[in-house]
Parts: structure tokens; C-alpha cells; sequence
RNA sequence: GGUGGAAUAGCGAAGUGGCCAAACGCGACUGACUGUAAAUCAGUUCCCGAUAGGGUUCGGUGGUUCGAAUCCACCUUCCACCA
């Protein structure tokens, strides 16, 4: 059996564990069983649930047993981890959508047809909708001390922090969270309790509860939480969080995030969130010494993580399309190609009215396109040189019309160095 | 319960009757330099708009005044000290 630790080690995965020799031991004795929870905060996953969904693959080609947890009875509650402020309850309705769009997503990065190791997906609602509270305190909370629950830091830090205070409904979120591991055991020998650093004190619990209540042994492992070089959270942007599910961050847009990772973090994401090998990191990271300007390494990461995400297909079309906004100017660029980038780009319908007669001003086609949230501003664009038309920078005074147009369809608009829109012509 | 203090733009923080759409810092956006980096430098940053002009702001509601972020009253929330 290959040595998950070690590897976890040489990614920088391993932040912490209950108790490592012990599971080192365990680990080399045969394939475990492990799981690790998603909340289902929203409809799909985003690039910062990678590390611990990722992780959960790489115990599966280590010949583990995976098992992704869809936490929709923990949703019900809300988990205060790493939380300033007291959440507002998700209605039932917006949960369940939420837990089938998270579903979809975790059965992408697992085996579930695997002849050995097959990976499995859970809901917590199953067990936790059936019991009593009665019985929820007789026989699970009599087993945890308050005094160990408001030692978490989680709690600790809201204690301290009177203005926010909080409930006793995300009080108890650790005990459900614990009490999933109790019941994974139970039902599925499950070992091993993983996640982000910040899951550490609700993984704990869970290793308690199940020693009192089985006087089994179970362990918890974390990864470190996903920081940028200035230490800021990784994952999001201005434009918001960078999500998985290519309706809400197009596979372009996803391409784009990576490509653009900062030099200072691009070995560490390589490392933590690729399946590429040392040897492979090893070399990128002595061609980003060498050679920065060629950016082979922040390619191979945003090709690795777009195909790992959305597939082959997709992250072709976004290379293809970066290859040819980013390539230069373009002239005698042909229909086909130009045909790559629309659908790429965020693409918004035009009247093709409004490119006849007088034609409109370009201020109201930046603001229509969405690079401008009003006129006021796209004119500060404008005026500071920042808008271009089909590549060629532009002014305010700027006229468009249908001679403006790429192949009698399309207009290529770009709001700074990066930020692409196009406008189609119907009608 | 008592006594003081605080609430200002995305965040932090000045401003204590007119020169205030409100200093400064951070963040964000744009430009130059670059490698679709980083660092640095320059511009912008309440909303709409043509750089005209208009609209809405300084916890809330009323009031004083020609004029209020600034003074008064009440209310809300927070903080500190005392009980």
C-alpha cells in the first residue's frame, strides 16, 4: 500500500492529526474508510472546497474508501466555523436544491464504479431527520461537556465577540458534525474524518464521541485552509467566489482564474490541487525560476485544473480562446476562430438596429455588454484609455456602427487587459 | 440599574455651523512598465450624467438656523467603567 501521508507531506496537505503515528500504523495495515462533509451553503462547490474533495480522490487512488458527506442535516444548523456573524437558516426548499446541485458535483471527482474501493455519497438528513431530541441528548450529548464545546475556537470566538453572540442552534452544530463520524463508523466502519484546518475542533468531537460511545478509535486529519501569498482566502475574486459549476463561473472564466495565479502561489496550487507528480512540479518550478516570462507553470495548472473540472473539451476551448484574446492584435483573424471566442466570453444580444443610421455611442454598448455598470463609468474608462474595440483602443467620442462589425456579427469589446465582453448582432 | 463614550462612504479613520460629496490609509478599477505576473509610479473610486449639471449621504426621527456630519430633543445599537 502506497503511503498517503508521505504524499499528503509532499503536497503541503497535512496541516494536523489527532494522533499520526497511530494512523500511520493503521494506514499501512490496509484501506481505510474516510469521509469528508460538504455544506451545502450554496447550489454548487467552489475552487476553496477543492483541496478537501481533491483529497478525498487521492486516498481513492491510494486504494482508501472514500465518502463524500452531503451535509443536509448539518446545513439545517449552520456550522459557525470560521464564522464572525450568525448565519441566516437556509429555507428547506433552497437546501434541497442546493444538496442535488453539490451532489452532482462530488460524483465528478470520485470512483463510485470502482472494483475495489468504490467511493460512496451520504446525506446526513438520513440519519439525523429520524432522531428524537430526547434521544439526541440522552445519547449524544451526555457524552460531550460544554466546557470542551465552548473551548473551540469557533465558539470561543463568538463568545468573546458580545456583539454577535452566538445561538445555541450553531452551538450544537458540533455535535451533529460529530455525531455523523459516531454513526459513519457504526454503519460503515469509517476511520478517518477529514477536511480544512478549520474543521479541526468539529473533527475532534467526533473522535470523542466515537471513543466514549464504541471505544473505538478514530482519527482526524487536516489540510491547511488555501491562502494566497499575502494571506488573503483563496478562491475568490472581485467579480466574486469562483464557482465549479460552469452556469455560474464559465469554464473561460475558470481557465482565466488559474492562469493568472500569482507567481508567489502557483507551486503551492500545483502541489496542492493537481495530480501532477513531484517531478513534474519540480520542473515547472524551475522553469517559472528560469524562464518566467513563458508562464509554463500557471498554464499547466489552469490546463490540469480546467480539465479536471470541466473536461478535456471545455478546457480546450478556453485555451483556444485565451490563445487568441491574449495573442495579439487581430487582424487576419478568420471567422472560424473568432467563432472559438463567442460563447467563451461573456456574450451579450445587440439590436442590429441600433448599429444602423447614427449608429450609438460606444458608452452605451460598454455599459450593455456588462463591463460598465453605467454610463458614468464606462465613460471613466473610456477617458482613462481603458476600452477597446476589437482590440483598438477607443474613446468616448467613439461612434459604432454595423461597419464596426466582425463578420457582419459580432463586436469584441475589453474593459483593461483582461476583461473581454462580446456583443452579437440578431435580426 | 448608574455614569461616561461611540455610531461617518466597501473597510479603517479625520472632520465639531458655511470653503463638505466629506482629508488620509487600505481595498477596488484604469493607465505606464511587464509576462494576461509581482513590485513601483500616475489617474479614478456615493449615484446618474457630457468634465455642464442633477440626485441622495455622515445610526434613526424630529427640531434650531439663511445654512447642520457638526447644535438641541427623543429613539436605536454598541463600547467602557461602576453596581
Amino acid at each position: 500500500m502506497s503511503d498517503i501521508l508521505a504524499e499528503l507531506d509532499r503536497r503541503g496537505l497535512y496541516a494536523d492529526c489527532t494522533d499520526r503515528a497511530a494512523l500511520a500504523q493503521r494506514l499501512a495495515a490496509g484501506p481505510i474508510t474516510l469521509y469528508c462533509g460538504f455544506d451545502p451553503t450554496s447550489d454548487s462547490l467552489h475552487v476553496g472546497n477543492l483541496v478537501p474533495l481533491l483529497a478525498l480522490r487521492r486516498f481513492q487512488l491510494h486504494g482508501h474508501h472514500p465518502i463524500a458527506l452531503a451535509g443536509g442535516a448539518t446545513g439545517m444548523v449552520g456550522d459557525p466555523s470560521g464564522k464572525s456573524d450568525e448565519r441566516n437558516l437556509l429555507s428547506a426548499v433552497q437546501l434541497a436544491a442546493n444538496i442535488a446541485g453539490i451532489k452532482v458535483q462530488l460524483a465528478k471527482f470520485l470512483d463510485f464504479s470502482a472494483a475495489k474501493n468504490p467511493a460512496r455519497l451520504v446525506n446526513n438528513t438520513d440519519w439525523t431527520a429520524p432522531l428524537t431530541l430526547l434521544d439526541f441528548l440522552r445519547d449524544i450529548g451526555k457524552h460531550i461537556t460544554v466546557n470542551s464545546m465552548i473551548a473551540k475556537d469557533s465558539v470561543r470566538s463568538r463568545m468573546e465577540d458580545r456583539g454577535t453572540g452566538i445561538s445555541f442552534t450553531e452551538f450544537s452544530y458540533m455535535l451533529l458534525q460529530g455525531h455523523d463520524f459516531y454513526h459513519l463508523h457504526q454503519t460503515l466502519k469509517c476511520e478517518l474524518q477529514v477536511g480544512a484546518t478549520d474543521q479541526w475542533g468539529n473533527i475532534t468531537v467526533g473522535t470523542e464521541l466515537t471513543r466514549k460511545k464504541s471505544g473505538a478509535t478514530v482519527w482526524g486529519l487536516v489540510f491547511p485552509l488555501l491562502t494566497k501569498a499575502d494571506g488573503s482566502k483563496y478562491g475568490k475574486t472581485a467579480a466574486g467566489t469562483v464557482w465549479l459549476d460552469p452556469k455560474k463561473t464559465s469554464p473561460y472564466r475558470f481557465y482565466q482564474f488559474f492562469v493568472n495565479a500569482d507567481d508567489a502561489d502557483v507551486v503551492k496550487l500545483l502541489k496542492t490541487l493537481t495530480f501532477l507528480s513531484p517531478d513534474e512540479i519540480a520542473a515547472l518550478e524551475a522553469e517559472l525560476k528560469a524562464n518566467p516570462g513563458a508562464r509554463a507553470a500557471p498554464k499547466a495548472l489552469a490546463r490540469e485544473m480546467t480539465t479536471l473540472v470541466h473536461g478535456q473539451e471545455a478546457h480546450a476551448a478556453a485555451l483556444k480562446a485565451s490563445e487568441i484574446l491574449f495573442g495579439g492584435p487581430l487582424d487576419g483573424i478568420s471567422e472560424t476562430i473568432l467563432n472559438d471566442v463567442v460563447g467563451e466570453v461573456p456574450t451579450k444580444d445587440l439590436e442590429k438596429t441600433k448599429l444602423e443610421g447614427p449608429g450609438t455611442p460606444i458608452a452605451d454598448l460598454v455599459v450593455h455588454s456588462g463591463l460598465a455598470p453605467s454610463k458614468g463609468a464606462a465613460r471613466k474608462d473610456l477617458d482613462a484609455g481603458g476600452i477597446y474595440l476589437n482590440n483598438v483602443r477607443i474613446d468616448h467620442s467613439r461612434i459604432v456602427t454595423s461597419s464596426d462589425l466582425l463578420f457582419g456579427k459580432y463586436l469584441l469589446l475589453r474593459r483593461g487587459k483582461r476583461t473581454y465582453a462580446v456583443l452579437s448582432v440578431r435580426g
